[in-house]
DNA sequence: GTCACTTTCTGACTAACAGTCATTTCACTA
DNA sequence: TAGTGAAATGACTGTTAGTCAGAAAGTGAC
């Protein structure tokens, strides 16, 4: 039926032009400071209609969150998608680079992501559809990470003594720390020690680099590594 | 005089009194779920009395905030003052493994932890007196690691061809990444994934600690560092 | 075209809560 | 024991998330 098409492309619509507003008014205010009505108001819609759509505030947060989401996990296919090109551990490097170029562009979605690792209702989450997807997304991005270690471990590239699955939530986890602490230093949060010590962002993600890659890679891939490509080409999503 | 004195413990001991209600309510409940008035309640005072002790409800969490941060740096302090027992290497591991039992011990004070670097309000922090001590606190933990890879520079067990600082905010940054991750398994939070791979938070810890291990140590120091004491004393506050 | 029915939208309303402030309590002193 | 100021109180206010009865718009049958 071509009615009931148009009305879920019309439903759907409704919905980015309240996701739109929701980002415009959550990015540049912070989520406490932004009332429903003055999101409706840029909606151009009348607050009850909101809840039609999200079935709160948080709801409505978490939505934009999985946008977030969304949009990163689609720059890791595109490294993955050309994933022949290249050796495991320069995988690794892509994938950091990758996340680090998306904090770097869009804080407030990282800042979303934050706030949604910082809910503590775990049975809120569990019941939410956009945390269920922000999961799935990060299951996948995390199996991209096992994926190219043992890439790496077949071509030689990474030291095969580690098990794959553990070391990728390793570097997951630690890639996540440099990553927030990079946010956080963009966002002029506090850390103000950063800029009294004088270090900038790419000379701390270059060490992170430096570190990985010591502490994984093959003597043979080592060399390779330390002087790998700097300027990967930004992929947009 | 000795009266001033008695009102000046009075005033704290009230302060604290206000401080333990509202731990045990927003430990039970979570910030949002906790009002002003039941933590009142449950301090013995009016609601009107919480506002003389502290300027608001954020204030009041960043207050408890500091309380979990200066247990912390204690426990970091202890290590320090038995430094001269260790060798660089094994400081870099026992600041971890410090910062680590903390945080399986107080997941309550880590959430804060969490919700302080999501607030993004940065003139708000600037002004509390509590988020400075905080600030104060992770200089001096950021410190700690500055000069115990110093340590481990001069007696030849970490690399001296990183910068100390540099490396520091790195293993630091990276850290906070593991921590932040064993947290979240801790609390149940998402992230099924690990339970699905069933990797437990210490092979996650040992893992992290083999690769910054071989990452940064010297070949003489490598050996040593893979054997580690695991056993390390838990220090209490 | 109109009527009955469904879907979508509205905005006044409610309940809850953070934060305030005029008033009260109380310890201390002279 | 009356006077003084510091500490505490709790009724009150303003704001906002979330609701819901009813209006509006769309649909399809006749």
């Amino acid at each position: 039926m071509g009615i009931e098409e148009r009305k879920a492309r019309e439903k759907k619509r409704r919905r980015n032009q309240i996701l739109d507003a929701a980002e415009k008014v959550i990015f540049s205010k912070g989520l406490e400071q932004s009332t429903m009505d003055e999101i409706a108001e840029k909606a151009e819609l009348s607050k009850g209609t909101l809840y039609l759509y999200f079935k709160n505030k948080n709801e409505l947060y978490l939505a934009i969150t999985q946008r977030g989401s969304d949009i990163l996990n689609n720059r890791f296919s595109k490294v993955f998608a050309a994933a022949h090109d290249h050796t495991g551990i320069e995988l690794i490097r892509l994938i950091g680079e990758t996340y680090l170029n998306f904090v770097r562009e869009n804080p407030d979605y990282y800042k979303a992501f934050m706030y949604y690792e910082s809910l503590s209702d775990v049975q809120e989450l569990r019941e939410s559809e956009f945390a269920q997807n922000c999961e799935a997304n990060r299951r996948e991005a995390l199996n991209f990470m096992v994926r190219a270690l043992q890439v790496g471990m077949q071509d030689g590239t990474v030291d095969d003594s580690y098990d794959p699955q553990e070391l990728a939530v390793v570097i997951w986890s630690s890639t996540r720390g440099i990553t927030t602490m990079s946010h956080m230093m963009g966002v002029g949060h506090h850390f103000e020690i950063l800029d009294e010590m004088e270090i900038p962002v790419e000379s701390l993600f270059e060490n992170f680099l430096r570190l990985v890659g010591t502490g994984i890679a093959t003597d043979k891939a080592r060399k390779e590594w330390m002087t790998g490509s700097h300027d990967i080409k930004v992929v947009n999503d």
